[in-house]
DNA sequence: AATATAGCCGATTGGATCGCTAGGGATTGT
DNA sequence: ACAATCCCTAGCGATCCAATCGGCTATATT
C-alpha cells in the first residue's frame, strides 16, 4: 500500500498541473484543493522540492510550481520519492539493490524471480503514467467547494 | 514492500513442499532449514493454518505438512494472509476494495486508473507463480549446514 | 496412567514508522 | 518596517513490526 504521503503528494502535484505552466500556488491554496492538511502539504512539498520535482517562491507572494513539465513527472518518481522504492523486496529493487542476508543463492530463488517480474511490470506502469497527461482536455481541477473570491 | 513476516512464509513453505507430500515436519526444523526464528516462525504457521494453507499435527511426532497441492498455493495468497492486499490503494483492491473517503469522482480518478492497472498486473504474476513450480526438478532443499543424524 | 513431546495461544516488548501538529526562523514584496 | 509566505526541526500519539516469553493443550509412547 501507498502511504498517504505519497497519495497527497501526487494530489498535490496534480492540482499544479491544472494551472497555467510557471504560475505560483500558495500551499494554503494547494492543501484547500486537493485535500490535504496544510501542514502535512508543507513537510510534503518541501520533500519533493528537495528533487526537483517542484520548485517555490519565498516571500509575500510565494508559492509553489512544478518543477519540470508534467509530462516528464512519472507517478514512479513521486512514490519513490515519497515512499521509497517500488520493489516488494529489496533483492528485486533497480533503485535501491540490497542483498537479502539470509539467502543461499540468489540466482535460484524463486522467490526473487517472482518479484522481479512484479517490480519490472509495475515499474512499466508507473514510469509511464505521468502527471501530465491527466490534464489532457480536463477541466482545470475542481475543487469539492467553491472558494469564496479573495477580498 | 512485504514484510519479513510474508518473506518467512513464503519460505517456509517452500520448505514443505520440498517434502514427500503428507509427510509433517517438525516448526524446529522448518525454522532451521528456512532460517527463521522459531518463535516467529509458530505465528505465521497459525496465521497459514488458519486460512487452510496448512495442516498441522499436534503432540509428539506433531508437525506441520501442506493443506493442499503446492501448485495450488499461489504466492498471491500467502501475500494476502501475511500483510493484506496486493493493491497499492484500497481503491484498486479487488479483495478489500474501500472507497478513498476524499476522492471526488472515482471513475475520473487518474491515480486510481493507474493503481488499477498496477494491481492487475501484480496479480496476474503472483496468481501464476505457486509453491509447487519451484521444486520442478530441484534437488529436496539445501539446508545450509548438514544436519546430523537423529541418534 | 504417567510422561515427554510437540503444537496452540495470548501477552508483552522495544523499536520504528505514520500521520499530523507546533512554533519559530528566513526571505521577499510593499 | 511590516506582513505574508516558505523553510526547518522537533515532537506526539497511535499503530505496526519483529520477535520473545510462558503457560496451556493434545498426542504418542511407555
Amino acid at each position: 500500500m501507498l502511504s498517504q504521503k505519497a497519495r497527497y503528494a501526487l494530489r498535490a502535484l496534480i492540482v499544479l498541473a491544472h494551472r497555467p505552466a510557471g504560475e505560483t500556488v500558495m500551499i494554503a491554496e494547494i492543501a484547500q484543493e486537493a485535500h490535504v492538511p496544510r501542514k502535512f502539504l508543507e513537510q510534503i512539498l518541501l520533500d519533493l522540492k528537495k528533487r526537483g520535482l517542484v520548485h517555490s517562491q519565498r516571500g509575500k507572494h510565494g508559492g509553489y510550481a512544478l518543477g519540470r513539465p508534467a509530462k516528464n513527472i512519472a507517478f514512479a518518481e513521486v512514490i519513490r520519492v515519497i515512499d521509497g522504492p517500488l520493489a516488494l523486496t529489496p533483492c528485486s529493487s533497480q533503485t535501491a539493490y540490497r542483498r537479502c542476508d539470509d539467502c543461499t543463492d540468489e540466482t535460484t530463488c524463486a522467490i526473487r524471480k517472482a518479484m522481479l517480474a512484479v517490480r519490472a511490470a509495475t515499474a512499466e506502469i508507473l514510469e509511464r503514467s505521468n502527471i501530465g497527461e491527466i490534464v489532457q482536455g480536463l477541466p482545470p481541477a475542481r475543487p469539492r467547494s467553491p472558494r469564496p473570491a479573495r477580498p
